[in-house]
DNA sequence: CCGATTTTTTATCGGTCAATACAAAATATC
DNA sequence: GATATTTTGTATTGACCGATAAAAAATCGG
């Protein structure tokens, strides 16, 4: 019936391993990890339980796959720097897309990322989530050491932290206009640091 | 035996109300509401499950009574107000003092309020917890009115946005000097807002 | 003492959870 | 067609969850 010409032996699999994926993305982000069910994912991928246990090994490798789609399709703040541009300028454009995409769809609020980081009952992909979070935090601190080293944590910080209120309060149904406006706001603190000198500098 | 004299009829009660509510918060605060079990609350109070909805209800009232006592325990920020001060001075303050306490106790990291609104399973509960998380955001708004009412909502969400922050990364074990260094680069957006003229003052 | 009232103790209740046992079905290679 | 391999469908499994039924125990006002 499916020829799929796997090469491999045995029955098919029935069912498009990407939609389930894609499937599980949407309800862990609308609901969370914990409030989303076995049942739930498997009558939503339309695929019985050992279906599901066979592809992908656990609830929580599923949802560690899943966490792993979505921070590779998010940009880093690496590709929102042009060259010579001030640190606080690609910060500024990188925390309002984000506020930007945590608020696009009301069904997906905030970040799938962050919001598994203060979510998520499973041990092991809560420190997964939370080492992709931190990954993010680096990116930010690194490019911002180019310029300014001195600034490199507190600026990456203050970041990282603006991100989680962002996506706490997309959750809680605040307006793109509204976080956007924390966003820039934010920047606005960068742009102040940076007028600071850098004793190390001369 | 225990003569409480209660003035009412009945079998009085072995345990205290009150030891109850302050071993219920201090397990929620470590493990948050859906990482505390009914019996992980009854043996560590000390009693069965019938007594204790009997006293409290249901597991969310008893957690709702908790976050009241916590937010009523809680410093706002006109405790920080000083007359004529500038409006970044009772906001940096209010954040570092925020800061220090959701980090000096390991046991229990972070605002359990503040906590909660991403946590709980309840709805009720949780919508209990962004009641009052919004309580202390217009506290902050109306602080900030009295002298930029243009600067109000911006301010207070930035200000809301920060805590967030610092109490979700409180959790993830973040040291008391690292938070404190955040309320501090935000109280430095606050000032930078300030700086900019209020067109309805003239 | 008597009943009325309240809390205690013991033993569970039905529901949901993530995960699995087992055998039938569908493909590959030989 | 025979055998090996993999996925499927059906039916559970044991653990834990929040909450409760029922009766004994302890206090009250009379």
């Amino acid at each position: 019936m499916t020829d799929k010409k796997s090469g491999r032996p045995g029955r098919p699999r029935l069912f498009d391993l990407e939609k389930a994926l894609d499937v599980g993305q949407r309800l862990f982000h609308e609901r969370g990890y914990d409030g989303v069910s076995l049942s739930d994912l498997t009558s939503a991928i339309g695929i019985a339980a050992p279906s599901f246990y066979a592809a992908f090994g656990s609830k929580a490798q599923f949802f560690e796959m899943i966490l792993n789609r979505y921070s590779g399709a998010t940009p880093s703040i690496d590709s929102f720097m042009v060259e010579n541009d001030a640190v606080a300028t690609p910060i500024e454009k990188y925390l309002v897309a984000r506020a930007e995409a945590y608020s696009r769809d009301a069904a997906t609020k905030g970040c799938l990322v962050l919001n598994a980081t203060r979510n998520c009952s499973d041990a092991g992909a809560a420190a997964a989530a939370g080492q992709i979070a931190e990954g993010g935090r680096l990116r930010v601190r690194d490019l911002v050491a180019r310029s300014r080293p001195d600034l490199a944590e507190p600026v990456s910080d203050l970041v990282a932290s603006v991100m989680q209120g962002l996506s706490a309060h997309a959750r809680q149904g605040w307006s793109t206009e509204r976080l956007v406006s924390v966003a820039r706001s934010a920047a606005l603190a960068v742009d102040a640091m940076t007028q600071t000198s850098d004793l190390a500098e001369v």
